[in-house]
DNA sequence: GAGTGGTCTAGACCACCGC
DNA sequence: CGGTGGTCTAGACCACTCT
C-alpha cells in the first residue's frame, strides 16, 4: 500500500485541541494575558464545552495556564525554579528564610508517618507547620513532625494561646532540633493531591496536583524528624542544586514530538 | 449562634466519593482486587458516570488504583521507590543495569533543549534513548542529549541499520561520555504529561502524568549533556538517598486529613 | 448583577481486551 | 462477541470574583 497512514488511530478531540491551543499560546499570547471564556473557545473549536475544558487541564498541569473561578483562564508565566536542598544535608530552619514557621501543635500523627518515626502509634508528637513563599506567591506547605524524644530539653512555654506565640513554639522546637547532630537525610519525590488544607494554603482547589517531598532526618542513630512537604505543581520546578550552582530556566516540560 | 457549622461550602460530591472509595480501599480491598465496573459503581452510589469518574481519575493520580481499558480497575500496589542518584555524580550508564540503551540518533533537539546545551539552533546532536525498567514493569523513558562537541572521538560505525546495532550506538556514545572528567550535575524535578512516544514505551495513555527529572551534565567548563528522564507518576516514587541507606516504604501521597 | 470557572447529569458512541 | 474504560455531547446549576 502506497498511502499515508491517515490517522488509523485518531486522536482524540482533547489531544488535538490541546496541541493547537499550547501552539497559540506560544506564538499568538503573552504571559499574563487573559484568553476568551471556556463557552466562547468551545464554540469557536466547535467542540462541547466538557472537551475544551480536558484540554484546558491538561494545559495548566503542564503549567501553561492559570484558571480562576470567577476571574478567567491567563497564561502562565514559566514554571519557577524552587531550591530543595544545595547537596548538603541540614536541618530545616537553618540559616535560611525561605521558609516561614507558621505553628506547631502536638498530636498524634498519621499511621505512615509514624511508621516512618518509628513511634507507637497514637503517640503524639510535635507537628511544625511551615509554608514557603517564592517570588511573592505561596509555593509549599509543609508539615515537619518531630517526636519528642528530638528536642527533650524543650522549654515548656506558658502557653498563652496568642496566634503570634504559636510560630514562636515552632521555632523553638526548630531551634533545639539544631542542637542534635545531623547524620544523614534521605529525600523522596512523588505525586500527590491537595488535601483541603494545603489547598487553602497553597491557593488552589482541593484535589490540586502537588509534588510531595518527604525527608527523613536521621540522627543518634534513628529517625529524628519528617517532613513532608507540599509543592504547587502547576507552578515550581524543584531544583536539586548540586554544582557550580548555575541556574537552570529552560522550556516546558512536555517536549516537542 | 451556638449551631455547628454545617457545611457552609459543601464538599463536591466527587471529592466526597474519594473520600469514601478510599476508606474502602484501605479496609475492604486487597493489592491487585479488581473492582466493580464504572457503571455499576456509579448507579451504586447515585451519581452519574461521569462524576464518579472523577473520584476515580484522582485515586489513579495518587497511585492507588489501575485502570485500564478494556480489563477494569484494579487496586494498585503501594508507589515503588526508584532511586535515582545516591548523592554522588556519575555519568550515564556507569556500572548500573538499571537502564538499558535502545537506540541512538542525530538530530536537532527542541529549542528549550538547544538552549541548556548552549548549542545553535537547528545543529544536530547525539539523542540516545534508554529505558528503565523495575520490578517487571517499565518505569521510566529517557532522552540523552549529547552534543557532538562531548564526543569528539566517536568512531563513525558503518551504520548497517539492523535494530541490534541502533543500542551499539548508543552505548559507544555512553562510552565515549563517560571518558570526560565529570565536573558537577544539577537536578530538577517537575509535573509533566506523557508524549505519545513515551506513553507507548510506558504502557500508559498519551496525557498521562509524568515526573520529568531533568538532569544538566557538566565537563569541560560547559554542559557536556542533558538528560530529560520520564517517570510514570502514578506507579513511581523518586528517591534520593543520600544517607545511610536505609529504604523507605511509608504510605500514599496524601496524609490523612 | 454579570460573568467566570467548577460541578453534575444522562445519555451516546468508540477503542480495546479477553473469551 | 460482550464487557471494560475512554471520549464526547448539550444541557443545567452552583460558587466565586469583580464592579
Amino acid at each position: 500500500m502506497g498511502t499515508t497512514q491517515l490517522e488509523s488511530v485518531p486522536e482524540p478531540k482533547y489531544w488535538h485541541l490541546k496541541t493547537v491551543l499550547s501552539e497559540a499560546l506560544d506564538s499568538e499570547f503573552t504571559v499574563g494575558e487573559i484568553l476568551p471564556n471556556e463557552r466562547d473557545l468551545a464554540a469557536r473549536f466547535g467542540v462541547a464545552r466538557a472537551t475544551l475544558r480536558q484540554a484546558l487541564e491538561q494545559l495548566e498541569l503542564e503549567g501553561r495556564l492559570n484558571r480562576r473561578r470567577g476571574v478567567g483562564t491567563t497564561v502562565a508565566p514559566p514554571r519557577m525554579g524552587v531550591a530543595v536542598g544545595t547537596g548538603q544535608q541540614v536541618w530545616p530552619g537553618t540559616g535560611d528564610d525561605t521558609w516561614q514557621a507558621v505553628d506547631c501543635t502536638l498530636a498524634a500523627p498519621p499511621a505512615a508517618v509514624a511508621t516512618a518515626l518509628e513511634t507507637p502509634r497514637d503517640h503524639a508528637v510535635h507537628i511544625v507547620r511551615r509554608s514557603r513563599v517564592s517570588h511573592g506567591q505561596p509555593v509549599a506547605a509543609e508539615l515537619l513532625y518531630v517526636p519528642r524524644t528530638s528536642v527533650p530539653d524543650l522549654p515548656a512555654l506558658d502557653t498563652p494561646s496568642g496566634a503570634a506565640s504559636e510560630a514562636a513554639r515552632a521555632r523553638a522546637v526548630l531551634r533545639e532540633l539544631q542542637r542534635l547532630e545531623l547524620q544523614g537525610q534521605d529525600r523522596a519525590v512523588e505525586l500527590g493531591s491537595a488535601r483541603a488544607a494545603d489547598a487553602r494554603e497553597l491557593d488552589r482547589l482541593p484535589g490540586a496536583p502537588v509534588l510531595v517531598l518527604t525527608t527523613r532526618f536521621f540522627a543518634e542513630g534513628r529517625t529524628a524528624a519528617l517532613s513532608v512537604a507540599t509543592y504547587r505543581a502547576d507552578t515550581c520546578r524543584l531544583t536539586f542544586g548540586a554544582s557550580g550552582g548555575v541556574e537552570i530556566h529552560h522550556g516546558p516540560a512536555q517536549q516537542a514530538s
